[in-house]
DNA sequence: TCTATAATTCGTCATGTAACGAACTATAGC
DNA sequence: GCTATAGTTCGTTACATGACGAATTATAGA
């Protein structure tokens, strides 16, 4: 009967043993960002990147602000934050610098120019398309 | 075409998403240990713990020195150390008081009062039995 | 040189996991 | 209330992974 802490830690690295879940929290490293902006940056059907945030999110590594039908997605802050804090700071430390996540860094800044509702329709048309 | 550091630091996190890896680390915090004496605390095939301890190798979690037919393992020191520290130290901090790992270090303290070739006498005796 | 043996590699099987689309849930706006 | 829509859940499929035993490798000792 394994512990709480125990399972709780395997969450974590289990969750951290994926690529496009690091993805996801280097991203979140400046702020928050919603399900479609991620979905956006990660080309990757809506369901799975749910999937993603919400094993992130029982591993304490994101925490979630519902806000009518959007969802905020963001690093926690405060106690649970400190706990994963030295986490973060390996991953962004080894990842700073790498081709791929200065390149998802750079799609962002150009997501966050537009609203989230003309991401949304833009791949609702593109799913449509195929 | 994914970067080196990239495909290195996913085989880190991958290599720390498995409870019986974990447990080597952790043995492996007072010195290093031979091969057989993982396989007697674990209770594994030895030819899974050395699949075990090739996936921490080559994550560079753990070094080997081969003496004779002996292989013996231990945490890396030096700058190879340094890169990995904080991740086992936040696993230390977390898994120090769990039950498991404490039961883990018990039986170690036991098998560490009888030579090597005994266990891996008694190991092979085992295996004939079933 | 021949045998025994510590460890590794290989082949196989069962289980776990990431991806997708379809169906579902819940909320906003008419 | 009805419709549209952001996000989630579910079911399926393909691939990754952990376990084992058998076969292999490399070294120590007779």
């Amino acid at each position: 009967m394994p512990s709480e802490t125990l399972r709780s830690t395997l969450r974590i690295t289990k969750a951290l043993s994926d690529w496009q879940r690091i993805r996801i929290l280097m991203m979140l490293e400046p702020g928050e960002l919603c399900v479609c902006q991620i979905v956006e940056v990660l080309v990757l059907a809506p369901s799975t990147v749910s999937k993603h945030l919400s094993l992130l999110s029982a591993a304490g590594l994101v925490e979630v602000r519902k806000e009518g039908r959007w969802a905020h997605y963001k690093l926690p802050d405060g106690p649970a934050g400190a706990l994963i804090r030295p986490l973060l700071v390996w991953l962004h430390n080894r990842l700073r610098t790498e081709p791929a996540i200065r390149r998802d860094r750079q799609t962002l800044r150009a997501i966050l120019t537009c609203k989230p509702e003309r991401l949304c329709r833009r791949q609702r048309d593109r799913r449509k398309e195929s």
